[in-house]
DNA sequence: CTTGATCTAGAGCAGGCACTCGAATAAAGC
DNA sequence: GCTTTATTCGAGTGCCTGCTCTAGATCAAG
Protein backbone atom coordinates (compact mmCIF):
# COMPACT_ATOMS: atom_id res chain seq x y z
CA UNK A 1 0.00 0.00 0.00
CA UNK A 2 1.05 3.77 -0.70
CA UNK A 3 -0.01 7.41 -0.11
CA UNK A 4 -2.53 7.73 2.48
CA UNK A 5 -4.92 10.51 2.67
CA UNK A 6 -2.95 13.50 4.16
CA UNK A 7 -5.97 14.63 6.53
CA UNK A 8 -4.82 18.53 6.69
CA UNK A 9 -4.32 18.68 3.39
CA UNK A 10 -7.69 17.29 2.26
CA UNK A 11 -9.33 19.25 5.05
CA UNK A 12 -7.77 22.48 3.93
CA UNK A 13 -8.71 22.38 0.35
CA UNK A 14 -12.66 20.87 0.72
CA UNK A 15 -12.91 23.29 3.38
CA UNK A 16 -11.49 26.07 0.63
CA UNK A 17 -14.31 24.81 -1.89
CA UNK A 18 -16.84 24.91 0.73
CA UNK A 19 -15.73 28.47 1.66
CA UNK A 20 -16.39 29.51 -2.16
CA UNK A 21 -19.59 27.37 -2.53
CA UNK A 22 -20.88 29.65 0.45
CA UNK A 23 -20.11 32.80 -1.03
CA UNK A 24 -21.90 31.74 -4.25
CA UNK A 25 -24.93 30.07 -2.85
CA UNK A 26 -25.06 33.32 -0.45
CA UNK A 27 -25.00 35.92 -3.36
CA UNK A 28 -26.59 34.15 -5.64
CA UNK A 29 -28.60 31.76 -4.38
CA UNK A 30 -28.61 27.74 -4.93
CA UNK A 31 -29.92 27.65 -8.36
CA UNK A 32 -28.09 30.04 -9.79
CA UNK A 33 -25.03 29.26 -8.61
CA UNK A 34 -23.03 27.38 -11.09
CA UNK A 35 -20.48 24.47 -10.11
CA UNK A 36 -18.27 26.39 -12.95
CA UNK A 37 -18.70 29.34 -10.52
CA UNK A 38 -17.89 27.94 -7.81
CA UNK A 39 -14.53 26.43 -9.11
CA UNK A 40 -13.76 29.47 -10.61
CA UNK A 41 -13.92 31.13 -7.45
CA UNK A 42 -12.25 28.63 -5.48
CA UNK A 43 -9.35 28.42 -8.11
CA UNK A 44 -10.32 24.85 -9.39
CA UNK A 45 -11.10 22.43 -11.89
CA UNK A 46 -14.38 21.03 -11.90
CA UNK A 47 -12.57 17.28 -11.41
CA UNK A 48 -11.24 18.74 -8.15
CA UNK A 49 -14.48 19.87 -7.10
CA UNK A 50 -16.21 16.67 -8.03
CA UNK A 51 -13.64 14.82 -6.34
CA UNK A 52 -14.52 17.12 -3.21
CA UNK A 53 -17.84 16.78 -3.37
CA UNK A 54 -20.21 13.86 -5.33
CA UNK A 55 -22.65 16.27 -6.79
CA UNK A 56 -23.69 20.26 -5.89
CA UNK A 57 -26.40 19.42 -3.73
CA UNK A 58 -23.35 17.50 -1.60
CA UNK A 59 -21.80 20.94 -1.21
CA UNK A 60 -25.11 22.10 -0.22
CA UNK A 61 -25.65 20.00 2.05
CA UNK A 62 -22.13 20.40 3.45
CA UNK A 63 -22.57 24.29 3.43
CA UNK A 64 -25.76 23.91 5.76
CA UNK A 65 -24.43 21.52 8.13
CA UNK A 66 -21.22 24.00 8.66
CA UNK A 67 -23.85 26.71 9.16
CA UNK A 68 -25.81 25.06 11.56
CA UNK A 69 -22.85 23.98 13.96
CA UNK A 70 -21.94 28.34 13.95
CA UNK A 71 -25.59 28.89 14.69
CA UNK A 72 -25.16 26.23 17.91
CA UNK A 73 -22.01 27.41 18.89
CA UNK A 74 -23.46 31.32 18.96
CA UNK A 75 -26.70 30.50 20.54
CA UNK A 76 -24.84 28.67 22.89
CA UNK A 77 -22.84 31.34 23.89
CA UNK A 78 -25.89 33.87 24.37
CA UNK A 79 -27.76 31.08 26.36
CA UNK A 80 -24.89 30.91 28.26
CA UNK A 81 -24.13 34.63 28.65
CA UNK A 82 -28.00 35.39 29.81
CA UNK A 83 -30.50 33.16 29.66
CA UNK A 84 -34.16 34.16 28.94
CA UNK A 85 -35.73 37.26 27.63
CA UNK A 86 -31.38 38.58 27.17
CA UNK A 87 -30.63 35.31 25.11
CA UNK A 88 -33.70 36.12 22.60
CA UNK A 89 -32.71 39.66 21.74
CA UNK A 90 -29.15 38.84 21.56
CA UNK A 91 -30.33 36.06 18.84
CA UNK A 92 -32.12 38.84 17.33
CA UNK A 93 -29.46 41.41 17.17
CA UNK A 94 -27.71 38.52 15.10
CA UNK A 95 -29.85 37.88 12.85
CA UNK A 96 -30.79 41.49 12.27
CA UNK A 97 -27.05 42.20 11.71
CA UNK A 98 -27.00 39.25 8.89
CA UNK A 99 -30.41 40.75 7.58
CA UNK A 100 -28.73 43.97 6.80
CA UNK A 101 -26.29 41.95 5.27
CA UNK A 102 -28.26 40.46 2.81
CA UNK A 103 -26.68 37.48 2.76
CA UNK A 104 -28.86 35.23 4.93
CA UNK A 105 -32.29 36.35 3.09
CA UNK A 106 -30.90 35.64 -0.20
CA UNK A 107 -29.58 32.25 0.66
CA UNK A 108 -32.48 31.47 1.78
CA UNK A 109 -34.59 32.39 -1.03
CA UNK A 110 -32.55 30.41 -2.76
CA UNK A 111 -33.00 27.30 -1.52
CA UNK A 112 -36.33 26.95 -3.08
CA UNK A 113 -36.81 23.87 -5.36
CA UNK A 114 -34.14 21.79 -3.72
CA UNK A 115 -35.65 22.68 0.21
CA UNK A 116 -37.52 19.00 -0.55
CA UNK A 117 -34.54 17.00 -1.42
CA UNK A 118 -34.20 14.93 1.60
CA UNK A 119 -31.13 15.93 2.66
CA UNK A 120 -31.33 19.50 2.47
CA UNK A 121 -34.81 18.98 4.52
CA UNK A 122 -32.94 17.22 7.09
CA UNK A 123 -30.35 20.40 7.53
CA UNK A 124 -32.74 22.34 7.37
CA UNK A 125 -34.78 20.87 10.34
CA UNK A 126 -32.18 20.06 12.39
CA UNK A 127 -31.51 24.02 11.86
CA UNK A 128 -35.29 24.89 12.44
CA UNK A 129 -35.67 22.79 15.78
CA UNK A 130 -31.93 24.45 17.24
CA UNK A 131 -33.95 27.48 16.77
CA UNK A 132 -36.87 26.79 17.87
CA UNK A 133 -35.87 24.80 20.95
CA UNK A 134 -33.70 27.35 21.71
CA UNK A 135 -36.83 30.05 21.73
CA UNK A 136 -39.08 28.30 23.67
CA UNK A 137 -36.37 27.52 26.30
CA UNK A 138 -35.49 31.37 26.79
CA UNK A 139 -38.63 32.49 26.61
CA UNK A 140 -39.71 30.10 29.24
CA UNK A 141 -37.10 31.42 31.61
CA UNK A 142 -38.77 34.54 30.68
CA UNK A 143 -41.72 33.54 31.95
CA UNK A 144 -40.78 32.45 35.14
CA UNK A 145 -38.81 36.01 35.85
CA UNK A 146 -41.89 37.93 34.47
CA UNK A 147 -40.28 39.22 32.07
CA UNK A 148 -42.27 37.98 29.52
CA UNK A 149 -45.92 37.89 29.06
CA UNK A 150 -46.86 34.58 30.54
CA UNK A 151 -50.80 34.80 29.00
CA UNK A 152 -49.45 32.55 26.05
CA UNK A 153 -47.54 29.27 25.91
CA UNK A 154 -43.87 29.43 25.22
CA UNK A 155 -44.28 27.30 21.93
CA UNK A 156 -46.43 29.48 20.51
CA UNK A 157 -44.80 32.89 21.16
CA UNK A 158 -41.30 31.43 19.81
CA UNK A 159 -43.48 30.68 16.60
CA UNK A 160 -44.92 34.37 15.99
CA UNK A 161 -41.13 35.71 16.75
CA UNK A 162 -39.34 32.87 14.54
CA UNK A 163 -42.35 34.28 12.08
CA UNK A 164 -41.55 37.44 12.46
CA UNK A 165 -37.78 36.89 12.32
CA UNK A 166 -38.20 34.76 8.93
CA UNK A 167 -40.71 37.18 7.28
CA UNK A 168 -38.72 40.49 8.22
CA UNK A 169 -35.65 38.43 6.22
CA UNK A 170 -37.76 37.65 3.11
CA UNK A 171 -38.68 41.42 2.86
CA UNK A 172 -35.51 42.80 2.80
CA UNK A 173 -34.80 39.60 0.11
CA UNK A 174 -36.65 41.31 -2.05
CA UNK A 175 -36.76 45.48 -0.82
CA UNK A 176 -34.70 47.67 1.02
CA UNK A 177 -33.36 46.10 4.30
CA UNK A 178 -35.72 47.40 7.56
CA UNK A 179 -34.91 50.06 9.78
CA UNK A 180 -32.02 49.88 12.17
CA UNK A 181 -33.85 47.89 15.59
CA UNK A 182 -37.86 47.68 14.01
CA UNK A 183 -36.73 43.90 14.09
CA UNK A 184 -35.86 44.15 17.82
CA UNK A 185 -39.20 45.94 18.54
CA UNK A 186 -41.21 43.75 17.00
CA UNK A 187 -39.59 40.85 18.90
CA UNK A 188 -40.13 42.97 22.25
CA UNK A 189 -44.23 43.55 21.34
CA UNK A 190 -44.76 40.37 21.12
CA UNK A 191 -42.99 38.94 24.09
CA UNK A 192 -43.52 42.03 26.45
CA UNK A 193 -46.10 41.46 29.43
CA UNK A 194 -49.17 43.48 28.64
CA UNK A 195 -49.37 45.61 31.41
CA UNK B 1 -56.38 43.91 -45.61
CA UNK B 2 -58.08 40.73 -43.49
CA UNK B 3 -58.52 38.51 -40.87
CA UNK B 4 -58.53 41.41 -37.91
CA UNK B 5 -57.54 40.00 -34.58
CA UNK B 6 -60.68 37.95 -32.76
CA UNK B 7 -60.56 39.73 -29.46
CA UNK B 8 -62.77 37.06 -28.17
CA UNK B 9 -60.97 34.27 -28.76
CA UNK B 10 -57.60 35.92 -28.46
CA UNK B 11 -58.48 36.46 -24.76
CA UNK B 12 -59.91 33.11 -24.15
CA UNK B 13 -57.08 31.43 -25.42
CA UNK B 14 -54.84 33.51 -23.43
CA UNK B 15 -56.30 33.15 -20.12
CA UNK B 16 -56.46 29.55 -20.54
CA UNK B 17 -52.69 29.28 -21.05
CA UNK B 18 -52.14 31.78 -17.93
CA UNK B 19 -54.45 29.72 -15.58
CA UNK B 20 -52.80 26.77 -16.79
CA UNK B 21 -49.26 28.45 -16.43
CA UNK B 22 -50.61 30.03 -12.74
CA UNK B 23 -51.22 26.29 -11.33
CA UNK B 24 -47.73 25.18 -12.84
CA UNK B 25 -46.25 27.73 -10.81
CA UNK B 26 -48.04 27.53 -7.29
CA UNK B 27 -47.39 23.78 -7.27
CA UNK B 28 -44.05 23.29 -8.59
CA UNK B 29 -42.94 27.15 -8.62
CA UNK B 30 -41.37 29.48 -11.11
CA UNK B 31 -37.98 27.60 -11.86
CA UNK B 32 -39.17 23.95 -11.81
CA UNK B 33 -41.85 24.58 -14.20
CA UNK B 34 -41.09 24.00 -18.12
CA UNK B 35 -43.14 25.56 -20.55
CA UNK B 36 -43.65 22.31 -22.00
CA UNK B 37 -45.00 21.58 -18.91
CA UNK B 38 -47.39 23.91 -18.85
CA UNK B 39 -48.46 23.71 -22.63
CA UNK B 40 -48.91 19.89 -21.68
CA UNK B 41 -51.53 21.31 -19.11
CA UNK B 42 -53.28 23.43 -21.74
CA UNK B 43 -53.39 21.27 -24.03
CA UNK B 44 -51.50 23.87 -26.45
CA UNK B 45 -47.95 23.59 -28.25
CA UNK B 46 -44.88 25.44 -27.63
CA UNK B 47 -45.88 27.57 -30.48
CA UNK B 48 -48.47 28.65 -29.09
CA UNK B 49 -47.39 29.38 -26.22
CA UNK B 50 -45.01 31.49 -27.31
CA UNK B 51 -47.50 33.07 -29.62
CA UNK B 52 -49.16 34.59 -27.00
CA UNK B 53 -46.11 35.09 -24.33
CA UNK B 54 -43.05 36.08 -25.83
CA UNK B 55 -41.35 34.62 -22.70
CA UNK B 56 -41.55 31.91 -19.86
CA UNK B 57 -40.84 35.07 -17.56
CA UNK B 58 -43.83 37.11 -19.53
CA UNK B 59 -45.98 34.61 -18.26
CA UNK B 60 -45.32 34.88 -15.01
CA UNK B 61 -45.85 38.78 -15.13
CA UNK B 62 -49.10 38.54 -16.26
CA UNK B 63 -50.11 35.73 -13.14
CA UNK B 64 -48.44 38.20 -11.13
CA UNK B 65 -50.16 41.33 -12.29
CA UNK B 66 -53.86 38.91 -13.09
CA UNK B 67 -53.03 37.77 -9.09
CA UNK B 68 -52.15 41.25 -7.92
CA UNK B 69 -55.83 42.58 -9.61
CA UNK B 70 -57.44 39.83 -7.46
CA UNK B 71 -56.39 40.75 -4.28
CA UNK B 72 -57.34 44.04 -4.78
CA UNK B 73 -60.39 43.33 -5.25
CA UNK B 74 -61.37 41.10 -1.96
CA UNK B 75 -59.15 43.86 -0.08
CA UNK B 76 -61.24 46.40 -1.14
CA UNK B 77 -64.24 44.21 -0.47
CA UNK B 78 -62.98 43.24 3.27
CA UNK B 79 -62.51 47.16 3.82
CA UNK B 80 -65.62 47.98 2.71
CA UNK B 81 -67.69 45.33 4.21
CA UNK B 82 -66.27 46.81 8.03
CA UNK B 83 -63.20 48.74 8.28
CA UNK B 84 -60.36 48.94 10.68
CA UNK B 85 -59.28 45.79 12.99
CA UNK B 86 -61.94 43.50 11.92
CA UNK B 87 -60.45 44.36 7.66
CA UNK B 88 -57.20 43.12 8.74
CA UNK B 89 -58.86 40.21 10.68
CA UNK B 90 -60.41 39.43 7.33
CA UNK B 91 -57.37 39.26 5.07
CA UNK B 92 -55.51 37.42 7.83
CA UNK B 93 -58.08 34.99 7.68
CA UNK B 94 -57.66 34.99 3.78
CA UNK B 95 -54.25 34.46 4.07
CA UNK B 96 -54.19 31.76 6.14
CA UNK B 97 -56.66 29.73 4.14
CA UNK B 98 -54.06 30.26 1.24
CA UNK B 99 -51.63 29.03 2.73
CA UNK B 100 -53.26 26.17 4.44
CA UNK B 101 -53.32 25.17 0.97
CA UNK B 102 -49.69 25.59 0.63
CA UNK B 103 -50.23 27.14 -3.05
CA UNK B 104 -49.19 30.64 -1.91
CA UNK B 105 -46.13 29.61 -0.06
CA UNK B 106 -44.84 27.70 -3.09
CA UNK B 107 -45.22 30.23 -5.32
CA UNK B 108 -43.71 32.66 -3.51
CA UNK B 109 -40.89 30.35 -2.62
CA UNK B 110 -40.42 29.64 -6.35
CA UNK B 111 -39.83 33.01 -7.61
CA UNK B 112 -36.52 32.75 -5.57
CA UNK B 113 -33.64 34.00 -8.55
CA UNK B 114 -35.86 35.49 -10.69
CA UNK B 115 -37.42 38.23 -8.08
CA UNK B 116 -34.73 40.56 -8.80
CA UNK B 117 -35.92 40.39 -13.01
CA UNK B 118 -37.07 44.12 -12.75
CA UNK B 119 -40.85 43.07 -14.98
CA UNK B 120 -40.93 40.65 -11.30
CA UNK B 121 -39.74 42.95 -9.06
CA UNK B 122 -42.44 45.59 -10.37
CA UNK B 123 -45.10 43.20 -9.99
CA UNK B 124 -44.41 42.11 -6.90
CA UNK B 125 -43.52 45.79 -5.49
CA UNK B 126 -47.09 47.01 -6.36
CA UNK B 127 -48.33 44.29 -4.68
CA UNK B 128 -46.36 44.83 -1.85
CA UNK B 129 -47.53 48.58 -1.27
CA UNK B 130 -51.53 47.13 -2.00
CA UNK B 131 -50.95 44.95 0.73
CA UNK B 132 -48.74 47.62 3.34
CA UNK B 133 -51.19 50.65 2.52
CA UNK B 134 -54.27 48.19 3.14
CA UNK B 135 -52.54 47.43 6.38
CA UNK B 136 -51.70 51.05 7.48
CA UNK B 137 -54.92 52.19 6.48
CA UNK B 138 -57.06 50.01 8.57
CA UNK B 139 -54.36 49.62 11.49
CA UNK B 140 -54.74 53.73 11.40
CA UNK B 141 -58.54 53.41 11.64
CA UNK B 142 -58.47 50.41 14.42
CA UNK B 143 -56.07 53.19 16.53
CA UNK B 144 -58.51 55.82 16.13
CA UNK B 145 -61.52 53.36 17.47
CA UNK B 146 -59.47 52.44 20.00
CA UNK B 147 -59.51 48.37 18.61
CA UNK B 148 -55.40 48.87 18.16
CA UNK B 149 -52.85 49.84 20.62
CA UNK B 150 -51.54 53.66 20.14
CA UNK B 151 -48.19 53.49 21.34
CA UNK B 152 -46.80 52.41 18.00
CA UNK B 153 -46.82 54.59 14.73
CA UNK B 154 -49.76 52.30 12.03
CA UNK B 155 -46.84 52.10 9.94
CA UNK B 156 -44.46 49.86 12.17
CA UNK B 157 -47.60 47.67 13.18
CA UNK B 158 -48.51 47.04 9.53
CA UNK B 159 -45.14 45.92 8.90
CA UNK B 160 -44.91 43.68 11.93
CA UNK B 161 -48.34 41.90 10.89
CA UNK B 162 -47.37 41.32 7.31
CA UNK B 163 -43.46 40.00 8.38
CA UNK B 164 -45.75 37.76 10.62
CA UNK B 165 -47.82 36.43 7.81
CA UNK B 166 -45.31 36.16 5.20
CA UNK B 167 -42.92 34.26 7.58
CA UNK B 168 -45.93 31.81 8.64
CA UNK B 169 -46.23 31.32 4.75
CA UNK B 170 -42.76 30.60 4.40
CA UNK B 171 -42.46 28.61 7.42
CA UNK B 172 -45.99 26.74 5.72
CA UNK B 173 -43.44 26.17 2.69
CA UNK B 174 -40.84 23.90 4.18
CA UNK B 175 -42.80 22.22 7.06
CA UNK B 176 -46.19 21.34 8.27
CA UNK B 177 -49.07 24.15 8.02
CA UNK B 178 -49.76 26.18 11.04
CA UNK B 179 -52.46 25.35 13.65
CA UNK B 180 -56.07 26.51 12.89
CA UNK B 181 -56.34 30.36 13.85
CA UNK B 182 -52.63 30.27 15.09
CA UNK B 183 -51.87 32.99 12.73
CA UNK B 184 -54.83 34.77 13.71
CA UNK B 185 -54.14 35.25 17.15
CA UNK B 186 -50.36 36.03 16.63
CA UNK B 187 -51.82 38.52 14.34
CA UNK B 188 -54.46 39.79 17.40
CA UNK B 189 -51.22 39.85 20.42
CA UNK B 190 -49.36 42.64 18.00
CA UNK B 191 -52.23 44.81 17.43
CA UNK B 192 -54.22 44.83 20.85
CA UNK B 193 -53.93 46.95 23.07
CA UNK B 194 -51.95 46.20 26.46
CA UNK B 195 -54.44 46.70 29.16
C1' DC C 1 13.62 3.17 -8.36
C1' DT C 2 9.42 1.06 -8.70
C1' DT C 3 4.83 0.71 -7.42
C1' DG C 4 0.50 1.98 -6.43
C1' DA C 5 -2.31 5.27 -4.68
C1' DT C 6 -4.30 10.13 -4.48
C1' DC C 7 -4.87 14.61 -6.50
C1' DT C 8 -5.63 17.73 -10.37
C1' DA C 9 -6.83 19.45 -14.72
C1' DG C 10 -9.88 20.47 -18.39
C1' DA C 11 -11.96 18.77 -22.60
C1' DG C 12 -16.07 16.88 -23.53
C1' DC C 13 -20.58 14.35 -22.88
C1' DA C 14 -25.57 14.05 -22.11
C1' DG C 15 -29.69 15.78 -21.03
C1' DG C 16 -32.86 19.37 -20.29
C1' DC C 17 -34.92 23.51 -21.51
C1' DA C 18 -36.39 27.95 -23.49
C1' DC C 19 -37.26 29.32 -27.71
C1' DT C 20 -37.47 29.36 -33.30
C1' DC C 21 -39.05 28.24 -37.77
C1' DG C 22 -41.41 26.73 -41.68
C1' DA C 23 -45.45 24.68 -42.98
C1' DA C 24 -50.29 23.94 -42.70
C1' DT C 25 -54.87 25.53 -41.70
C1' DA C 26 -58.54 28.85 -40.92
C1' DA C 27 -60.87 32.97 -41.58
C1' DA C 28 -61.88 37.54 -43.16
C1' DG C 29 -61.93 41.03 -46.95
C1' DC C 30 -61.71 41.71 -52.01
C1' DG D 1 -61.80 32.12 -55.94
C1' DC D 2 -57.82 34.72 -54.31
C1' DT D 3 -54.98 37.20 -51.13
C1' DT D 4 -53.60 38.24 -46.78
C1' DT D 5 -53.16 37.67 -42.10
C1' DA D 6 -53.95 35.10 -37.65
C1' DT D 7 -53.40 30.96 -35.51
C1' DT D 8 -51.58 26.51 -34.54
C1' DC D 9 -48.43 22.82 -34.63
C1' DG D 10 -44.29 20.24 -33.37
C1' DA D 11 -39.83 19.00 -34.87
C1' DG D 12 -35.65 21.06 -34.33
C1' DT D 13 -31.84 24.21 -32.51
C1' DG D 14 -28.65 26.07 -29.57
C1' DC D 15 -27.20 26.88 -25.14
C1' DC D 16 -26.28 25.94 -20.59
C1' DT D 17 -24.81 23.08 -16.89
C1' DG D 18 -24.01 19.18 -13.91
C1' DC D 19 -21.06 15.68 -14.23
C1' DT D 20 -17.56 12.08 -16.37
C1' DC D 21 -13.27 10.50 -18.10
C1' DT D 22 -8.68 10.16 -19.20
C1' DA D 23 -4.19 11.38 -18.79
C1' DG D 24 -0.72 13.11 -16.20
C1' DA D 25 1.53 14.99 -11.81
C1' DT D 26 2.79 14.09 -7.17
C1' DC D 27 4.08 11.54 -3.36
C1' DA D 28 4.67 7.83 0.30
C1' DA D 29 5.99 3.02 1.07
C1' DG D 30 8.64 -1.08 -0.03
Amino acid sequence: MSRPVDREKYEAKRSAILSAASIQFATHGYQRSTTAGICRAAGVSSGTFFHYFPSKLDALVAVLDSGCKDLQDRLAQAEQDAPGLAAVMSYTDILETEIGEKSYPVFIAGLAGVESETSVAAALNVETHLVSDFLIRNIEAGQRHGHVRGDFPAHELARWVSWLLNGAAQAAATGPSPQESQIRRGVRTILESPQ
